[in-house]
DNA sequence: TCGAAGATTCTA
DNA sequence: AGAATCTTCGAA
């Protein structure tokens, strides 16, 4: 399965209340303080995986959470592992897309720059435009900073009001 | 050890 | 708009 990265959010640490290493290190997010390029996965709200890949270098926090992708190889498979699901909505939220990806704990901590079971490639992509807005689902904890960045109108970024946005690039 | 909250999703 | 569902964390 190959999917194409438009919606991602950016989580920080001491200086961002909305991020899970705001209160330092636990055993759940001791990725976030690991090399950068690394997957963080965590469950949530007993249902949903999600997926982050470490942006820091080791010892300072720091993670970018996947919130939406688009398809671009082996739909067939990722309709299997979210049946009844129109293709529109397979992969545009951040527990869709785990789900039909097969992206579980057991890929906690992976490093991601390296081809293996779940990987980043940069196609070299230019012909889109980004946007960026307020974080989806924190509370007033992080609405100061346009820390979500997305491409506006693919119909694979998760359906949310956000509270401002605005073009980036 | 216990209670509360949660970077969500689905249904009504 | 509200429930589902269970892990994680911090306080007691």
């Amino acid at each position: 399965m190959v999917a194409r990265i438009v919606e991602v959010e950016a989580y920080r640490g001491s200086d961002d209340p909305a991020s899970h290493a705001f209160r330092g290190r636990t055993p759940r997010n001791a990725p976030m303080f690991g090399e950068p390029g690394h997957a963080y996965v965590y469950f949530t709200y007993g249902n949903h995986y999600l997926l982050n890949i470490t942006t820091q270098k080791a010892g300072t926090p720091g993670a970018v959470l996947i919130r939406g992708v688009q398809p671009t190889e082996g739909i067939e498979m990722m309709r299997r592992l979210r049946p009844h699901v129109p293709d529109s909505e397979l992969t545009n939220g951040p527990g869709k897309l785990t789900k039909a990806l097969g992206v579980d704990k057991a890929l906690n901590g992976l490093d991601m720059t390296r081809k293996g079971a779940l990987f980043v490639v940069d196609r070299n992509e230019s012909r889109f435009e980004i946007w960026r807005s307020t974080r989806i689902g924190i509370g007033e904890a992080g609405l100061n900073h346009l820390w979500r960045f997305y491409i506006r109108n693919n119909p694979y970024v998760s359906r949310h009001k956000p509270v401002r946005e605005l073009k980036f690039s």
